[in-house]
DNA sequence: TTAGATGCAAACGGTTTGCAGGGAA
DNA sequence: TTCCCTGCAAACCGTTTGCATCTAA
């Protein structure tokens, strides 16, 4: 049951990407597809040398150039975000359609943990009121270490 | 008058550094004076390819390698804070001490504005209690684009 | 058939590092 | 005098690019 809703959702996923693909006049090749489904097949946070080391284990090749270009087309289609958490890599996480979130990061491990707090709704309308501007997006990363006990 | 309070102030910026690389052990060369001078004599924010060119341009060379490696310093004695705005480059701006704030970039000048909203502060609160953490610090940046006239 | 995609490797650009020479303590 | 710091240039590493080859359409 669980299993066919999982796999329920990521034709649902196919389907979104390939519709970009076709209104966009991008070949729908097969590394594209394999990239796709390698990204959904996962959880948690990647960046692209983890990403290609997985295809390798899984026995399929890829180039990196072709990692970065379908990247791209999925963060265009909103199927994947992008972070910066501080360092001079990229990560990127599939987007989790119906559950915006945020991150807190550990300083020493670098392991994520994610929340979501309305309350960051109400100063995105402050600021673009402030500024007069329209907000595309946003970042909000809190970043420390566990409490110490006493 | 207000040249003096200037001046005064920076005399006390210098002494927080001069403290601090006495405290450390580390050497007091006039380059690193010099960079401190020189990042606190301008505005807003910079990288180290720009401080680089603005030195060069005021007849004092430096090597790249002393600019980061004062900048390290300047991190770590709290004096600069470090940003990373979606690229793989750092930028770097001069902590004022009573002014915290965040940040509104324009996606495609890069053009950064500034804003505080206190209700950040109940949302870092929330994310320590949830996560049993302690927040060391943290990053909120609103990207957008001018609102359009209709 | 052909324009767009892939794989490979070289180029790029910000940052880091190794080392010889220089200067603060 | 000592050894930390500086300047220079090479190394590093994530990302981008050029190009010959391949393939979806």
């Amino acid at each position: 049951m669980i299993k066919k809703g999982l796999d329920d959702n990521f034709e649902n996923i196919r389907k979104i990407f390939t519709e970009y693909l076709e209104k966009h006049a991008h070949r729908k090749t097969p590394e594209r597809y394999t990239i796709l489904k390698e990204i959904f097949a996962t959880e948690g946070h990647f960046d692209i040398e983890t990403l290609y080391i997985r295809m390798k284990n899984h026995k399929y090749r890829v180039s990196r150039a072709t990692l970065y270009n379908t990247i791209e087309l999925l963060l265009d289609c909103g199927l994947v975000t992008r972070h910066q958490f501080g360092t001079n890599y990229a990560q990127f996480e599939k987007s989790m359609m119906f559950t915006q979130h945020d991150h807190f990061i550990f300083n020493d491990s670098g392991e994520v943990k994610e929340f979501y707090d309305p309350r960051i709704e109400a100063i995105k309308s402050t600021v673009e009121e402030t500024f007069n501007v329209e907000v595309t997006h946003y970042s909000l990363t809190f970043y420390g270490h566990a409490r110490s006990k006493k």
